[in-house]
DNA sequence: GCTGAAATTTAGATGTGGCTAAACTTCAGA
DNA sequence: TCTGAAGTTTAGCCACATCTAAATTTCAGC
């Protein structure tokens, strides 16, 4: 609803909501910045004008905030980030590790029409290849609670959810060990000083790198 | 190959190519401007921007002509934007009148990989579905001569090829009556000054009026 | 409480692609 | 050949999203 906003302003939306998940609080514009790759300065004047459209509540100096309507915004690019994965993952045999980066430049320029109707072709998924969940077309989003791999101690019990940011050779290595969303393991043993984590999936036991661990989600079994 | 371009650089150059075909001799930043539906003095500088991309040859207040790389660059866009349609119209299910709209805005942000999976996807198609030559891979296009149909003579035979322009009001009158690209006519009459021609598609002869019949293009019987 | 480093914002620039208004070319008709 | 209308280009402006450099604010440590 309301008026469209530019590609430049959704992938802001997107990012403040995204740093909205992990941080508490409000989210600096240093942090907008690092996660956009771009100066302070410019993301500086982006909050500004994020706040100009009621996107976002701006204390200077102190951090910014999504609005509804702000929210809104991150959600139906997410939702059409997400689906797009799917969507290439799926109907088009684009390998896991480079459906992200197709999806970064099509999430924008998808209309409505299209977005439903490639949710239909998918029976209306609730994840997208990578295990994150994706907005529901009235933007209800199902955000489970999940821990790092790495936060785990030997004996845990867990199930591999998502990666938490979308680096294509960790998503590579995963998929070529058979290793993908949904899959249960079991932490074996663990090195100190972001030392390997040893986690067993199926039959097979694997030496996870400390980076890796680090970045592997996982839903702790109830 | 080269420099990537912006998408006002691809749509200039597509608009060109497309004012070339039609027209002989050098393309008038008039029509460009038209066509693009901007200012004349737009058209003048985005044109000077495309001499200096080496995109196209321009003797300033004669014309303009594409280079080989220009019309590389058109040609490009040309086969992203139908293969596009053709793939939203066959696998998403996108209303003929539709998927030009759609294809505009995606054929700027297909990339190479994606391009080539939909045109394996769809078994390396050749035309779109209004009828229009989709460019090869490597970028050779058969341009048929088609003619008007407006152009033709009572008694003339022919098949109807495509629409010259994606009027969607026009493609969704003539798909409600059953006329498609690849249909066989007669023209039982034909009224003048720009009245109505009365064609014979199978059984039913249909009035199509003078700017439909303009835009018609048709290829006549060998 | 002061003070300096870090974080943030402002100032002023750039490049892209539009616009309007004004100047300049071309060319057909008198 | 001259002249005016049509076509084209230039000049100068705007919004967008970025940048660097220079202010400004915050806050931790003394």
């Amino acid at each position: 609803m309301s008026h469209p906003v530019s590609s430049a302003v959704e992938d802001y939306a997107k990012a403040i909501y995204s740093l909205e998940r992990r941080k508490k609080g409000a989210v600096t514009t240093n942090a907008i910045a690092e996660r956009m790759e771009v100066t302070a300065a410019s993301a500086s004047s982006m909050v500004k004008k994020l706040a100009g459209l009621g996107l976002v509540r701006h204390a200077p100096y102190r951090g910014v905030e999504l609005t509804p309507r702000g929210l809104e915004v991150a959600l139906e690019v997410i939702r059409h980030h997400r689906l797009l994965e799917r969507y290439l993952a799926e109907e088009l045999g684009v390998p896991w590790d480079r459906v992200h980066d197709e999806a970064e430049v099509l999430e924008h320029v998808l209309s409505e029409e299209l977005e439903e109707l490639i949710a239909a072709k998918l029976g209306h998924p609730t994840h997208d290849p990578h295990g994150d969940p994706i907005p529901s077309r009235d933007l209800v989003i199902d955000e489970r609670d999940t821990v790092s791999l790495q936060s785990l101690d030997a004996g845990s019990n867990g199930v591999f959810t998502r990666i938490s940011d979308s680096d294509p050779a960790m998503l590579r290595w995963l998929a070529e060990r058979g290793i993908a969303p949904g899959d249960s393991f079991k932490i074996v043993d663990k090195q100190p000083f972001g030392g390997p984590v040893f986690a067993q999936f199926g039959q097979t036991t694997h030496a996870l790198g400390g980076e890796l661990a680090a970045a592997m989600r996982v839903e702790l079994e109830r």
